[in-house]
Parts: structure tokens; sequence; C-alpha cells
DNA sequence: AGATGTCCCTGGAAGC
DNA sequence: TGCTTCCAGGGACATC
């Protein structure tokens, strides 16, 4: 599923072709996460001036507004060639002088959603509680450890809601967690400082090294042109339940979290 | 107001 | 072999 490193390969994978590109059509398969929030028909005409990511949404800025598109869990972005019909699972497609540009979600927990300007609603709605960008400089040690230790809840969920810092998701949650020896279940604040900057490394190293790679490919990921991501992410606890610790050998443990799988090894995170 | 629970959707895997 | 059940996940929203 995407997180943060598969939507900038997907954003990188799109930007420079359909910049510029002035909408032709526009053509709505079945409705995704939220409506779109205007007459699709009002985007005709309108230029693609660049693309750009906040968190997990992609950003596409028109002449006149901007197009918010999230991938969800099962999305992606895609060039089309030629004009074939749209799949069962194709629910929006822009047709510009650039290209022909596919969301295909088989889940539908994609959106696409567009707003008058990113200071304006529904943007602001969606936009507005994001925490930090990872890969950004504002993403500081200090702000993100104290940050952290002003919460409550459990440290994997308190990643998990973007509030402090956006773009990991479960996968990424599960496999940071990990690399800091923090037990997912650990109140925030009571984590032990050096380990929550060993983590804030963690978060971006992680990050920046599956952009670097092209994003990870664990589940048919593949960019705008097709290509899959090279980032093997041979997770140490992801996905691992019951097999050895690649560090000490303990069975990895499995608990549900918030809905959500959390993996770790019961020895290595502790604190 | 902060923390927690619920729900949306469907393909693939697992179980009978 | 063919059915049914379970599971995955981001994030808005409702509820405590």
């Amino acid at each position: 599923m995407p997180e943060l490193p598969e939507v900038e390969v997907a954003r990188r994978s799109v930007a420079d072709r359909i910049a510029g590109g002035l909408i032709l059509a526009v053509h709505m398969g079945k409705p995704l996460r939220w409506p779109l929030q205007t007459d699709p028909q009002g985007l005709v005409g309108r230029q693609v001036v660049s693309v750009g990511r906040r968190g997990k949404y992609l950003l596409f800025h028109l002449d006149e507004g901007v197009l918010l598109v999230h991938l969800g869990m099962s999305g992606s972005i895609r060039f089309a060639e030629g004009l074939p019909p749209a799949g069962v699972h194709d629910h929006f497609t822009l047709v510009t002088t650039h290209g022909l540009l596919r969301l295909h979600d088989p889940r539908r927990f994609g959106a696409v959603v567009f707003a008058p300007g990113l200071d304006k609603p529904p943007a602001t709605t969606l936009l507005s509680r994001l925490g930090v960008e990872p890969l950004s400089a504002d993403f500081d040690e200090a702000s993100f450890v104290n940050a952290v230790r002003g919460k409550q809840a459990p440290i994997k969920q308190v990643l998990l809601a973007g509030a402090l810092v956006v773009g990991v998701g479960n996968i990424y949650a599960c496999e940071v967690l990990f690399l800091a020896g923090i037990h997912p279940a650990t109140r925030a604040d009571k984590v032990a400082r050096y380990r929550l900057c060993t983590l804030h490394g963690a978060i971006k190293s992680v990050l920046a090294a599956a952009v670097a790679a092209g994003g990870t490919t664990l589940r048919d990921f593949s960019d705008a042109n097709g290509d899959a991501g090279h980032f093997q992410t041979h997770a140490k606890v992801y996905g691992r339940e019951g097999l050895a610790c690649t560090v000490c050998g303990t069975p990895i443990k499995r608990m549900v979290q918030g809905q959500r799988s959390s993996y770790f090894c019961p020895n290595c995170q502790r604190g």
C-alpha cells in the first residue's frame, strides 16, 4: 500500500510530464472516498501547473484551484497510452494534452477532491491537521521528541495518527519502532528520550532510503510509468509473526492496536 | 480536548 | 473443487 515514499515516487513519475498540460476531459468511475465536490466538467480547460505532495496527498496545482488525490491503500496512478477503455477499477481519468492519467484503485479507499485553493475548504479540512513532513528540515529531533512526550496514547498510534509527523503508515511504523527498540504499546510520554532520538533518525533514514529506491513494492506498487520499486523491505518485523527476530532470535509477536496489526520483538522492544 | 472506537471497500488467502 | 470467512489499511467521524 502506498505510504509516503510510494506517493513521492508517484509524484515524481508524473510531475514533469503532466506539467503544462491542458485538461481536455475528465471521466469518473465508481465513487471514491469523498466526493469531488465540483462538476468534473468544470475542470476541462484548466491547466496543470505543477504536482506537489503533502503527507500522502498528491496535489495537482491547476491554473485555478487544486486537485487533491489520495491513493488510499490500493491506489496507483498511471499514464495510459492511446485511449484504452477504463477498467472496472479505474475510477478517475484525466485526459490532458500531455497524456492520459488514470487512478486505479480496487478497494476505493482513495480520493479525488477539488478545492478552489490550498487555503480554502475542502483542502484546509484535509490538510490543516497534518504534522511535519519527515523528509523536510522542519522535522528536527528536539521538536519531535518534545511533541511525542506530550502525548499519552501508545507510541505506535501517535505515529500513525499523523498529527506530529506525516507519512508513516503501518508497515514503516512497525519497522522504525523495532529499529528504535520501542515497544509499540508504550505510552508516548513514557518512552525514554534517547530512544525517541533513535526513532527520529530511523524515520528519516528509512523513508529517505525507500524514496531513493523507488518505493517499496510490497503490494504491486508501481509508478505512473509502470515501473516497480526496488526497496526490498526485508521487513524485520512486519508480517513476521512467529518467525525469529533477525537480531536475537526471539519469535516476533503480533498485537492489535486501533484495529491494526503491530508486529514487534518482545525482547528487543521494551522501552 | 484528548483518547479510543467505528466504518468505508474488495481481492486474495485461509478455512471448511 | 467451491463455497464462506477473515483480513489488510488511511483517515474522517462519532463517542466516551
